[in-house]
DNA sequence: ATTCTTGCAAATCATTTGCACTTTA
DNA sequence: TAAAGTGCAAATGATTTGCAAGAAT
């Protein structure tokens, strides 16, 4: 199957061991707008891969964002959600449904100088309700 | 005391009742830029309030944040550290001493429409080395 | 007196870890 | 086959909860 080769061939390049669990929570991020939780994608890939274990879903998720492949969302005191690393975007967090949405067009835009700090990520995050739930 | 009387006050106003506790985790946040965690806050009062527990604390500091008085600042996968409600300003996280620092000249700037969501808040948070740290 | 707050200990939830077993390159 | 990844169960750490006792109005 060419999408698997292709997930397969991109973590390889990242330097990562494309096992099937890795390239399995790979291709759900890729097909997810959710900003799915750990338990989120444990829970949608545990009927499908039966052996799979909570550690492996976290092991992943910590390697990949480890090599910048993902990244967490922070939600108030809530467990962390995770997205593709992809060109700058914010995040619209429902507070109602809880949906993370990415707003493309405002961007976080890195660093204008900060004057003595070096900044490494800039992140926009807001919170409120979004169209369904207003 | 005139502090006490104020904060005091403050609290009353906002329809919080002024125990010595709350008081004090208030005034205690008002006389530092560290964004302490819950469990720093209790570690450096329990010394001063010795009968102090950890469920007060959590307890005060989620009142706050709920009054809009205090927000907690999300660091990675960290625990919540917390921040007396001032004008919008953005945070820098440094990744090496942990130090998160209030940058008021770069602003959060709330809500340009994002058409058809309510924005309630926006949070700019920089993560990178502070001076020290380069 | 009634109502709200506190403190303690136990409970919960997300995440991590140790270790024996399995898979990948 | 060597090196790295997986799964399980137990451990950890942050935060919450239930409840009895204490303080404020």
């Amino acid at each position: 199957m060419q999408t698997i080769v292709r997930s397969d061939a991109y973590l390889r390049q990242k330097g990562i061991k494309a096992s099937f669990q890795r390239v399995s929570i790979y291709e759900y991020l890729q097909n997810t707008t959710a900003h799915p939780s750990a338990a989120k994608i444990f829970a949608d890939l545990h009927p499908i891969i039966p052996s799979l274990s909570r550690a492996t879903v976290y092991n992943t998720l910590n390697l990949f964002v480890e090599r910048k492949i993902a990244f967490p969302v922070q939600v108030d005191g809530a467990e962390a959600r995770f997205d593709l690393c992809e060109p700058h975007h914010a995040h619209f967090h429902c507070v109602v449904c809880q949906t993370i949405y990415d707003i493309p067009g405002e961007d976080a835009g890195v660093p204008e100088a900060l004057d003595g700090f070096e900044v490494l990520e800039a992140q926009l995050h807001y919170k409120g309700r979004c169209p369904q739930c207003r």
